[in-house]
DNA sequence: CGGCGTTTTGAGAGAGCTCAACATCGGTGG
DNA sequence: CCACCGATGTTGAGCTCTCTCAAAACGCCG
């Protein structure tokens, strides 16, 4: 969820790097957990599936973020890790880590900021879940992924992948954004949405 | 989300008590953050509520759980912490846990893991959102809140504060136990769900 | 050019939400 | 002790909204 500042230089030494082809498994869930991952290049998500099938979204993780922070403490993982693009991760083993925060308090200060902050950010993506209408979501989505100036949106892949990322359906997310776009709420362009009304 | 094994005598000391009536505010979003609180007795939640008015149940928070421990690493509150019950918390300023964990690596990484483990709880709750049955997420909600023998579950608070949790309406709530009483899913008793069938 | 995945648009149905009425329970006060 | 009151619990009916299934246009890459 942020540039990994917070790892310290002897640790980077001990990285190990992994390239992944599109859609490649980096771990499943109930796999043991050897330790985290920071996003080199490309994009991994974190899903969980469940017995319909269905493919919930709980993470996208982009370049400088890191991946699978909390099974530092958990024994296997509680999710899969699917490479969303060709992408090169960073591995950190766990025991190195785990000696890193109990010897370095600075370390361990950065560390649970950034969990901290993990806690936050999952936090807003279920209060966002908790609205209902398709348009008040994709609206909130926006606001929240807008730019500095509150005027563009960067789409972060397709946007297939931003339905999934918002719990819609690629056609209600579809159909939404054209009424938006019709109602001048919105301007579409090539990977990007410009926001015509300023956000509240 | 644990009992604060994790707190030190030395900051237990400094800790205050306080005592709510239901449905006083502890905190609003938007105000400067002080510090965590650890439920004593009662019951807080925390929630966002969105223009529409819209109360989004982020959490609630029982005697042993602690509550805002992400707004250590903030200057405002990002929720609304309001008593549901009655309600007894110990009160713990920023500025000393800050300190602590500086000082303390096992601290810090007691914190960490406590933030580690509140990561995995919201992500289990986003997963949650994402099952659209009515049935299925009380399945879900039932399984996950069954005591350790996988039978009863006993009810946090009213239906209402639970439906509230599942993200439903009471209405849906009461008629998705009742149909799963009538065919035999469950059994309701006082405060307490039976479940019929074993979960898988 | 052909194939594959994304993007679009259409039509229908199901599921939960909304509004509404009523039952039930616990507490309060006369 | 009983009437009253508020909140919870319960059920009904209609409606809206998204999901689902379907089909077609578009864009990209080999």
């Amino acid at each position: 969820m942020s540039a990994p500042d917070w790892l310290s230089a002897s640790i980077r030494a001990a990285a190990v790097e992994r390239t992944l082809a599109a859609g490649q498994t980096l771990f499943c869930t109930g796999a043991r957990t050897a330790g985290l991952y920071e996003i080199v290049k490309g994009k991994v998500r974190l899903v969980r599936v469940d017995r319909s099938g269905r493919e919930a979204v709980l993470q996208v993780a982009a370049p400088g973020d890191t991946l699978a922070e909390a099974s530092l403490f958990s024994s296997a993982y509680h999710c899969d890790a699917i490479a969303s693009t060709a992408a090169v991760v960073r591995f950190y083993p766990k025991a190195i880590l785990i000696g890193e925060l109990e010897r370095n308090p600075k370390f361990a200060q950065a560390f649970a900021a950034m969990l901290a902050r993990q806690v936050m950010t999952l936090r807003t993506r279920l209060e966002q879940r908790n609205i209902h209408s398709a348009r008040d979501r994709v609206r909130y989505y926006l606001a929240i992924n807008a730019d500095p100036s509150g005027r563009t949106v960067a789409l972060s892949g397709t946007l297939k992948d931003v339905a999934a990322e918002l719990g819609l359906t690629h056609e209600a997310l579809y159909r939404t954004l054209a009424e938006m776009a019709a109602d001048g709420e919105i301007e579409r362009r090539k990977g990007t949405i410009r926001l015509m009304k300023s956000v509240t």
